[in-house]
RNA sequence: GCGGGGGUAACCAAGCGGCCAAAGGUGCAGGACUUAAGAUCCUGUUUCGCAGGAAUUCAAGGGUUCAAAUCCCUUCCCCCGCACCA
């Protein structure tokens, strides 16, 4: 251990004597296994702070596991399948400004090595060296025979298998789905192609198919529970409308509507045109309750929303309502209506709480909306929906629907009348218009013939809550995340027609989705070690079901592939040994997607006993404030912070600056202050080793309190990484503990300082692995990364040593505040210890306090009949009450400690005299206030157990 | 809209019924050391107080309790996800 820190001559020792000792590659032995993973990483860029985080977490948990005595499992692969390295292989090669200054500045690539970047394998190739390198840089105690690339031809064959797998399940199944769709580049757009409305959703409206003489007038709505209440349609009589034959049926839509249909997977087919003046007057039928109901003319109808007919339900509606009572006293007979239509009745359907039985009508006047033009009807409208959303339940109105909540039963009532054929789905987005990058505006297509994995089938969804009841999850307020998003999950396209990947086996046209390929990969880890062994084609579906799934016999499957009898046992037996995953850690980003399906597969292809035992989650990290961006920056790799700081800081640093799902903020300002700390670690650390040998002094009590506190950092360090707390385990493991070997070095121990040292140095091991090497090389005979992980030893803990601290602690600060007070130079300071009869008081209100009957009234009682206690009966009551308020709030340890031992104040005092003189640079006396020899002012009287009384001349 | 997470002193951030005027860090101020800078170490950092004390605080308002930053209700505000994209 040289006298000054070098970060990157000691890091790079030790990463290489690791290497050479190969400590980190594990085999199956007969000690308890951990196999833990993390999501490989995404080759489209240099590993960034986020990874930098996520990756650190996996390895302090790898390393702690270790040094508990856990035969651990930590591999890492690549992934490089899907579209973003295609997409990034063509912009680098036609030399795109803003790629090329993003991956030189930011990724910190020579232009000369872009310059010679022509295909996504180049890309593949030069990322999955960088990455190993710069986790090699940080320390992870990973196994590298392991690795591997979601594009290597072993994987594929891995891959194929799986999803045959599936498909013979019945998990992988056609069907159709709505994607954003932009009709000039005729592809479905992803969120970074978008120019403007990249906020919009796709919202699912129900259209409901009213009958006009044979032909229909389909209505869009997002309350198909409302058809019900249904009393005329509104029609926009200045529009053009369009009749269109859809698959068998004539429909009048508006042109918009048309447009739209043309992308739906319905037939559509340009009939003629009908104006919205003509179908006024008409009458319509509701299919669902057979009434007859008239069409009406009102401005507020937009050819662009929905299908361009609106059904009017003015009991819930206020636009309907509106609307309806504006054509009050309207002459509408050249549309032949000759009735007042302002008199039509309302019919409700839905009862809510804050309303009467009209609630649009209630709306309408509560916020004085004048008619459907008024912006105030917006208002009223989100208003009501809200309220009969959350608290509406359906009347007598609705029949076999009656008594359901409204919020439970909407979706079910649109299936129905799917299912009956009197309406129909119909996609749009939530915020127009949605503008393609190429300008044109998009549309929701549907996409026919797509290849599903089959997530919403409720049986599958069964069992993906039953892995998850067995799970720990971690943090455990995300339990109920989880259940929810598998809730939500739908069925999920899972080929594609571009990008890098494996292709569907049965299908061949199309590309297996780059999520689904990376579900199941834990289990070829084990595999990926011996590829050397084998050729891809020797790679059958014999040979995954027997390694991974035990089916067929070892002996078959090796004459059928050729491959060695000897590897495939082994490999089988490797499986056998390492799997299920005990951990998965990983960002929050993935829990809907990634982490989601990990699931979903691990229980449709293993068995119970291999599914997956817990997952970790952590936050972003953010840069400065400011969120990073791979492609557009800001961005901090984990090489640049290494070559900055040193791998040991980098870690430390992240760990400390935010737990669990937390978002950290990486500053600059910040870790420079980690780097001081650590600094300071390493010198303590030095100085430590250089002094003499001190051992086999006796210990005083600021010795016992050292060691007694270590006790409980231990504790507490290991109680954190337990539940993956990290930031609070460095919190304890590091920072505390520094500041406890401040007190320690101040108060002059040295005693204990070594036998601290030697176990401080395994405390940290996990976080700062290389430092700890450094500092352990001379006093273990091995690897520090190998050896045991401190246990807090019970015996050490030493209440009256901590007692002694406090009190020497309290006193002095009081000492201090009262100087800070009176301005002066102190000649003398007299200290007076608390009278027995104080004590007694003080340990006969705990006792009381015990038995749950402390009060002012038993406690006085008590004291009274005691006649030891009679000289000092004025002082007394004043006294009982104040210990009473102590005794109420004081912390159960410190009760016991101060009934149960015979603490002895002054001669702890005493011990610290030399101390207490040094630090308020004047003599120091003490006496107990049982025997005052010298008190000028009568300051003894103030002596309070734990809080001597202080005289200062 | 649906679902999840939050609002704590100048800032970041612990605490989630009683040793809480509230850990730790940063910043700022004062002091020690030093020729000086830096580093390091002490001390302070809501307000008032020339004897260790008191008052008011944890988004806002109300409630439960001997006791609330912590539990309950209402309101306001912020962040994230909502898919075929990794």
């Amino acid at each position: 251990m040289k006298e000054r820190y070098d970060p990157h001559e000691v890091e790079t020792k030790w990463q290489s004597k690791w290497r050479e000792a190969r400590i980190f590659e594990p085999e199956p032995d007969d000690r308890k296994k951990f196999f833990i993973t993390i999501p490989y990483p995404y080759l489209n860029g240099n590993l960034h702070a986020g990874h930098t985080r996520t990756f650190t977490i996996g390895d302090v948990i790898a390393r702690y596991k270790r040094m508990l005595g856990y035969n651990v499992l930590f591999p890492m692969g690549f992934h490089a399948t899907g579209t973003p390295i295609v997409g990034l292989a063509e912009q680098i090669a036609k030399k795109d400004p803003e790629t090329i200054r993003v991956y030189n500045q930011l990724h910190q690539i020579p232009l000369e090595v872009l310059d010679n970047i022509k295909t996504p394998e180049q890309i593949v190739e030069f990322f999955s060296i960088e990455d190993e390198a710069a986790m090699k840089s940080i320390g992870f105690s990973i196994d590298w025979r392991r690795k591997f690339t979601t594009t290597d031809p072993h994987y594929k064959k891995m891959i194929t298998w799986q999803f045959n797998l599936l498909h013979g399940l019945n998990k992988v199944v056609k069907g159709a789905h709505p994607v954003r769709w932009c009709p000039h580049d005729e592809n479905p757009v992803e969120d970074h192609d978008i120019l403007r409305g990249e906020d919009a959703t796709t919202i699912e409206y129900t259209l409901i198919k009213f009958k006009l003489d044979g032909e229909i007038l389909p209505c869009a709505t997002l309350r198909p529970e409302t058809v019900f209440g249904v009393t005329n349609l509104w029609v926009n009589p200045k529009i053009v409308h369009m009749r269109v034959k859809v698959n068998d049926e004539t429909w009048i839509v508006s042109k918009e509507a048309y447009d739209k249909l043309k992308f739906t997977d319905k037939n559509v087919e340009l009939i003629g045109q009908v104006n919205g003046d003509a179908l006024i007057g008409k009458k319509v039928t509701n299919p669902v309750t057979g009434s007859i109901v008239p069409i009406l003319p009102a401005s507020f109808v937009s050819p662009e929303n929905g299908s361009g007919l609106v059904m009017s339900v003015p009991a819930h509606a206020p636009y309907d309502y509106l609307a309806l009572r504006d054509l009050k006293g309207a002459d509408l007979t050249a549309y032949g209506i000759t009735e007042d239509v302002s008199s039509i009745p309302l019919i409700a359907l839905i009862k809510v709480p804050e309303y009467g039985k009209y609630p649009a009508v209630d709306a309408v006047s509560e916020l004085k909306v004048k008619d459907q033009n008024d912006p105030k009807a917006e208002e009223a409208t989100k208003l009501v929906y809200r309220r009969e959303f959350h608290g509406g339940v359906l009347t007598e109105t609705t029949g076999k629907y009656a008594g359901m909540l409204v919020s439970k039963i909407k979706d079910v009532l649109a299936r129905d009348l799917i299912t009956q054929g009197i309406a129909d789905v119909f996609y749009e987005f939530s915020e127009q218009p949605v503008i393609c990058r190429c300008g044109a505006t998009c549309v929701i297509k549907m996409v026919k013939n797509q290849w599903f994995l089959n997530y919403s089938e409720p049986s599958w969804k069964e069992q993906v809550y039953k892995c998850l009841a067995g799970m720990q999850i971690i943090p455990p307020e995300l339990r109920v995340e989880f259940e929810n998003k598998i809730d939500w999950l739908k069925d999920k396209a899972c080929a594609r027609r571009k990008g890098l990947g494996t292709r569907l086996p049965w299908d061949p046209e199309w590309m297996i989705e780059s999520l689904g390929d990376s579900t199941i990969y834990m289990c070829y880890y084990i595999i990926a070690k011996y590829l050397d062994e084998f050729e891809p084609e020797q790679l059958k579906e014999e040979f995954f079901n027997y390694c991974l799934l035990g089916k067929g016999t070892a002996q078959s499957v090796s004459s059928s592939t050729g491959i060695d009898i000897g590897i495939i046992n082994a490999i089988r037996n490797d499986f056998l040994y390492w799997y299920p995953v005990d951990l998965r850690s990983s960002g929050k980003d993935l829990i809907p997607n990634h982490i989601l399906f990990f699931l979903f597969h691990h229980v449709a292809i293993f068995p119970e006993t291999y599914w997956p035992r817990s997952i970790a989650i952590n936050g972003f990290v953010s840069l400065e404030g400011q969120k990073m961006s791979k492609s557009k920056g800001p961005i901090l790799t984990l090489r640049s912070a290494v070559k900055e700081y040193g791998a040991d800081i980098t870690r430390l640093y992240i760990l400390s600056t935010a737990e669990h799902v937390q978002d950290a903020d990486w500053r600059s300002a910040d870790i420079e202050s980690t780097r001081k700390q650590f600094e300071r670690f390493y010198k303590i650390a030095y100085d430590c080793l250089a002094e003499q040998n001190n051992g086999n002094c006796e210990l005083k009590f600021i010795d016992k309190w050292m060691l007694s506190k270590l006790q409980y950092r231990i504790r507490e360090t290991t109680d954190a990484l337990n539940r993956m707390q990290t930031r609070r385990a460095v919190q304890n493991a590091f920072y505390h503990m520094m500041n406890d070997m401040k007190w320690y070095e101040r108060r002059g121990g040295i005693a204990a300082k070594k036998d601290v040292l030697n176990t401080w140095v395994r405390l940290m091991a996990p976080f700062t692995p290389h430092i700890c090497e450094e500092i352990w090389e001379g006093q273990g005979k091995d690897f520090i990364s190998l050896n045991k992980f401190p246990e807090a030893d019970i015996s050490l803990i030493d209440r009256s040593a901590e007692l002694a601290e406090e009190i020497t602690g309290n006193t002095l600060r009081d000492i201090e505040e009262i100087l800070r007070l009176i301005k002066l130079k102190p000649k003398k300071v007299i200290l007076y210890t608390a009278p027995s009869w104080k004590k007694n008081i003080l340990k006969k209100a705990i006792m009381m306090k015990k038995d749950n009957v402390l009060d002012m009234k038993t406690l006085m009682n008590a004291l009274m009949s005691d006649p030891q206690m009679r000289p000092h009966a004025k002082e007394i009551p004043k006294f009982a009450q104040k210990i009473i308020t102590d005794v109420q709030g004081m912390e159960n340890e410190l009760m016991i400690s101060l009934t149960e031992m015979d603490f002895d104040e002054t001669c702890a005092l005493k011990e610290s005299l030399d101390f207490l003189q040094r630090v308020v640079e004047c003599d120091v006396e003490i006496f107990n206030a049982d025997d005052a020899g010298y008190d000028p002012q009568g300051k003894s009287r103030m002596a309070v157990p734990m809080r001597p009384a202080i005289y200062i001349e």
